[in-house]
DNA sequence: AAGAATTGTGACAGACGCGTGACAGTCAGT
DNA sequence: ACTGACTGTCACGCGTCTGTCACAATTCTT
């Protein structure tokens, strides 16, 4: 556990080197591939402990093989932090949707890199196995993108699922605004906060006709939270 | 953590006062330096919370600088964010590499630039652990931001909800209205003094039927006192 | 005991935070 | 291009909170 192995899936032989130094530094073990073929022969060779996948790829493209990885029961559990130098939102719906379990965007610092690695690492440890979220009556299944309450099936669009997701692994506390968007939108993305509380609110009309009410509590001047009541 | 220091190495007048004309609007207190030199100088009187860094300083470069920052023990933590006009992807990669933990190009505006300080400044700042306070039979969680007592659930204004946890992390011990006003509301507030009696008044009453009486006692000619009587 | 000083209490207007509906822009699929 | 879904932003209204006052109640002083 102390010294995790890395694959590393980067064309490009500057980031590489750059990734490799660091991932070293962080006491872990670092497995270049640069290319998905590599990166193939890598896995089959031994299984990593966590997968640095680049977006652009020269062939098959990250994504493709995120999506591969996914669908193999011996890979499927592996997490994968996706990096990309696109800023675009969209990229990040599919790059998660696609099964990654966290997200970079270049220029990175290498100790945003570091704590997301640990993040995923440890997020991991107790997860595991776990593909279906329940939490008050509520049943969220991050890979298929459902949502049921009550035996009846919910639709949220792909902010509202993320939301839920979010309140629902972190609940009974109370998140600010500022926590929210950085949580579930991302520290890059400049929203205003009261876009929050229109989201809140939709989600809410969502989950009304099938669940308890007040799920999602308002904390007057703190913001808010995800509880029984 | 209220007012952070926020650092600004940059030579150009013009975008010098703009960045500070900006840390300042946005409450952290704003020190000026248009070289390298004198930038050491600062921090060798108080080493700041963060670094604004231009890229293109005469002598000594922002890169070279941010290198000698992370060498040094003390400043090693400092994060760095790194201002450059140029948008050549290579430099990002070796401004990061020099130890920036965020980069952001010219021209910015302002609102992005103010919501990344805070995005550094938040993922800088520790994760607080700390959950329940306990004291005379009432508990309460600055996390899920609950009050209870005797099983029951306590029902609480902003404002009451600070003055209670303040009294229940200094029991025992008599405050003047002054100080209630400084902890509580903050030093730089304005508010008449006698405004304490009425939120204590408003405290007591929420508490009353769930707790034994006089929690918060009296002290004529001195303040307040939280303890068991 | 009377007066002065201090605190408790009820009421109130304004400020503030939040819910809500509407709307424009974007993007995917047709 | 035309839909329809989704998202971010705004303006408006409302309820709650909050600071302040006036007055009652209490305690201390003389």
């Amino acid at each position: 556990m102390t010294s995790a192995n890395i694959l590393l899936v980067e064309d490009e032989p500057a980031i590489q080197e750059l990734l490799a130094f660091n991932v070293a530094q962080c006491g872990y073990r670092a497995i270049q591939a640069f290319d998905v073929a590599s990166a193939q022969t890598e896995i089959n060779r031994a299984l990593p402990d966590l997968i640095l996948l680049d977006w652009m790829l020269p062939g098959v493209s990250g994504v493709e093989f995120a999506q591969r990885l996914r669908a193999d029961s011996r890979t499927r559990d592996i997490p994968i932090i996706m990096l990309t130098a696109r800023t675009d939102e969209r990229d990040k719906i599919q790059g998660l949707e696609a099964g990654a379990d966290d997200y970079i965007t270049k220029p990175f610092s290498p100790r945003e890199l570091m704590a997301r690695i640990r993040a995923v690492l440890r997020r991991r440890a107790p997860q595991m196995t776990d593909d279906l979220v329940c939490a008050e009556g509520i049943e969220l299944s991050p890979t298929t993108h459902r949502v049921s309450a009550k035996g009846m099936s919910i639709e949220l669009g792909p902010t509202e699922f993320r939301l839920l997701h979010f309140f629902m692994t972190h609940a009974e506390r109370v998140y600010s605004r500022t926590q929210l968007l950085d949580q579930v939108w991302g520290d890059h993305v400049f929203v205003e906060e009261r876009t929050i509380d229109v989201h809140i609110r939709r989600l809410r009309q969502a989950l009304e006709p099938s669940s308890t009410d007040n799920l999602i509590q308002t904390v007057r001047g703190s913001g808010y939270r995800f509880s029984k009541e």
